[in-house]
DNA sequence: ATGTATCGCGCC
DNA sequence: AAAGGGCGCGATACAT
């Protein structure tokens, strides 16, 4: 064996990893231990290297170099991650210095910027990123770059020596070893790719370009808004002409927080309640409320589409809770409780051959905190077979009213909200407005959950005490900064969040490995596999199997329970929520009909209304 | 032309 | 004293 390799490598454009083809790796860097650092073009060499490497080590190598080599160069990548000999030192940056919540931080973990705060400002010559677009953009394209151009070997050279220096000041923990397993197993997800249905993906970006342009046309000619810009309501000169609008209606103009002119969802429905007489105002609202929701998540998946008719969406952990981002495009956002919007997952289909399949966790985020809180009745209210949230209902509001053998209690729905909002440290006030509750009522429900469930409101204490430090730390090892000042909310949400993230990972890591070229997607609480149409049933239960276990913070404290639930089996992942919705379109049969009576069916709707034109 | 901030929407 | 968390993406406005 060959000691410890840093590696860099230097390719064509990042994003197109997946689809490039051969060539993408352009120019490699490595060096073993101390020696000097090599340059070259002779990848296969390098793959050599890495193959006989004790440990390789660099920035973002499990996402991108090392997926690179494996892509392109036959790596044996499994074997390197199943031996514990790859370091990949973003992974190990975010763990050792966790970032804050919000945009703030998302550049803190490139490689300069890591090397910045841990090595010293001195150590980085130059902006080697910038350089770098800079070189593609004269030279047009990363791919055009000369490999022997010498400022690109220069940055290329500089990389693997701050790679080394860096992973002399870094610490890997235990958790930075599972997490590497993680996220490998994750990378699947962008590996393998969801099918995208690009007929219907083309259609429905055509449908919507009609659709807007007939609602702008409408807007224009009624009041008198321009017609230039994807939105012309939220331009300046549309607003402007929306407030004569609403003034010429005799409306006052409704205004967001910050006091510019409210044109969301809440707000506009909000006025057309109380305003139900009020015919042209009626048409106003509808017209506007058609650009809300209307979102372009075909056009974006269209954008995101390879030659091979795939997405290879990015899979990664930057969040400060350490929950999972699939992004480029976001598979985190495609409408699901919208009947309007929930068609959008229409698009993504199983591979030939199989089926999707589908499972969620249950009520994973108090399982998250039960974990944590170590609340006798709290876990009691989580063991199988109970319904947690009438549970909660019942200790809030009392057993009055509740047949326990019959179903759910009567405030269920009430319960479910306030157990959610005090895991995140929602106050009276908030909760009245929410619930439509007097604050009095509201302050004695959140009384009753803390007299209820003591040592719950103890861990909060706890955990907000805690996070005074600033990291704190999850039940399986993970370190979340929280923002100075913002204690009371975030540190009991990151552990909510932070915990349910990693027992989904603990579900993912278990997983039998005939099952992870089949992942598709994660979303939070939820993953989504392509599996072959004759083993469905077969995945469903690994899969089952891999979601569901007991899990103790401690070998002494109690264990909760993590419980799943399958989806169906879908020819389409909507197809997968068929059973779950009401809405007669969910099911793949149902849109594949010709047309249907139901007036409100979002499918045929489209089809009724071009019809003829 | 390109990047950042803000808003408003969607999801869990 | 009071305090609802975490995100991604598109569109626009504005600065550079």
């Amino acid at each position: 064996m060959a000691g410890i390799v840093y590696l860099d490598l230097e390719t064509a454009d990042a994003d197109r990893l997946w689809d490039y083809g051969p060539g993408f790796v352009r120019l490699a860097g490595f060096a073993v231990g101390d020696a000097d650092v090599v340059t070259t073009t002779d990848i296969a060499s390098v793959v050599e290297v890495v193959q006989q490497a004790d440990i390789v080590v660099g920035h973002n190598v499990l996402g991108f170099d090392l997926a690179a080599l494996e892509r392109y160069h036959g790596l044996d990548l499994t074997s390197l991650v199943a031996a514990n000999r790859v370091v990949d030192t973003l992974l190990v940056a975010r763990q050792n210095d966790p970032p804050l919540s919000g945009k703030a931080d998302v550049q803190r973990y490139n490689l300069e910027a890591v090397c910045r705060r841990v090595l010293g400002v001195g150590k980085v010559a130059g902006e080697g990123g910038s350089a770098l677009k800079a070189l593609a953009r004269e030279h047009g394209g990363y791919d055009q770059i000369p490999v022997n151009h010498p400022d690109y070997v220069r940055y290329l050279v500089q990389d693997v020596h701050l790679v080394r220096e860096l992973s002399r000041h870094l610490v890997i923990d235990d958790y930075l070893w599972r997490e590497h397993k993680v996220m490998w197993r994750l990378n699947h997800i962008s590996k393998q790719g969801f099918r995208v249905d690009v007929d219907l993906v083309t259609r429905l970006v055509a449908e919507r370009e009609a659709r807007l342009r007939e609602q702008k046309e409408f807007l224009h000619r009624e009041f008198g808004l321009p017609l230039d810009g994807k939105k012309p309501h939220t331009t300046t000169a549309g607003k402007l002409s929306l407030e004569k609008a609403f003034s010429q209606l005799g409306i006052e103009p409704p205004r967001t927080e910050k006091g510019a002119l409210a044109t969301g969802k809440e707000a506009l429905e909000k006025l057309e309640a109380q305003h139900r007489d009020n015919e042209a105002l009626v048409a106003l609202c509808q017209a506007l409320r058609s650009f809300n929701g209307d979102r372009s998540m075909a056009q974006t998946l269209l954008d995101h589409t390879s030659i091979d008719g795939r997405i290879h969406p990015s899979v990664s952990a930057g969040q400060a809770t350490g929950r999972i981002s699939v992004t480029k495009p976001g598979l985190t956002v495609l409408g699901k409780r919208d009947r309007s919007n929930v068609c959008e997952r229409a698009m993504l289909l199983p591979d030939v051959g199989d089926v999707l399949i589908g499972a969620d966790l249950a009520q994973v985020d108090a399982r998250a905190i039960a974990i944590h809180a170590q609340d006798a009745g709290y876990i009691a209210a989580l063991e199988p077979g109970k319904d947690m949230h009438s549970e909660m209902a019942a200790a809030v509001f009392g057993e009055e009213g509740w047949n326990r053998q019959a179903g759910q209690h009567p405030r269920r729905a009430d319960a479910k909200a306030i157990t959610h909002a005090t895991t995140y440290g929602m106050g009276a006030a908030g909760l009245a407005l929410n619930a439509g509750i007097s604050e009095q009522d509201a302050r004695r429900q959140l009384a009753a959950l803390d007299a209820q469930f003591p040592a719950l409101a103890g861990f909060k204490r706890q955990i907000r005490e805690e996070g005074k430090k600033q990291i704190i730390c999850n039940a399986f090892g993970r370190r979340m900064r929280v923002a100075p000042g913002k204690e009371y909310t975030q540190a009991p949400a990151h552990i909510g969040q932070g915990t349910a993230r990693d027992l989904m990972m603990q579900g993912i890591l278990r997983l039998p490995t005939w099952l992870l070229p089949c992942l598709r997607a994660v979303v939070h609480d939820e993953i989504v596999l392509s599996v072959p149409e004759h083993r469905a049933d077969e995945a469903e239960k690994a899969v089952l199997e891999a979601l569901q276990f007991p899990h103790q913070i401690t070998p002494e404290a109690k264990p909760v329970p993590v419980l799943a639930q399958a989806s169906d089996q879908g020819r389409d992942w909507l197809d997968c929520y068929r059973s779950e919705k009401p809405w007669p379109e969910v099911s793949r049969a149902h849109r594949e009909q010709a047309g249907c009576d139901d007036p409100d069916c979002t499918w045929h709707q489209t089809a009724r209304s071009t019809e003829g034109r």
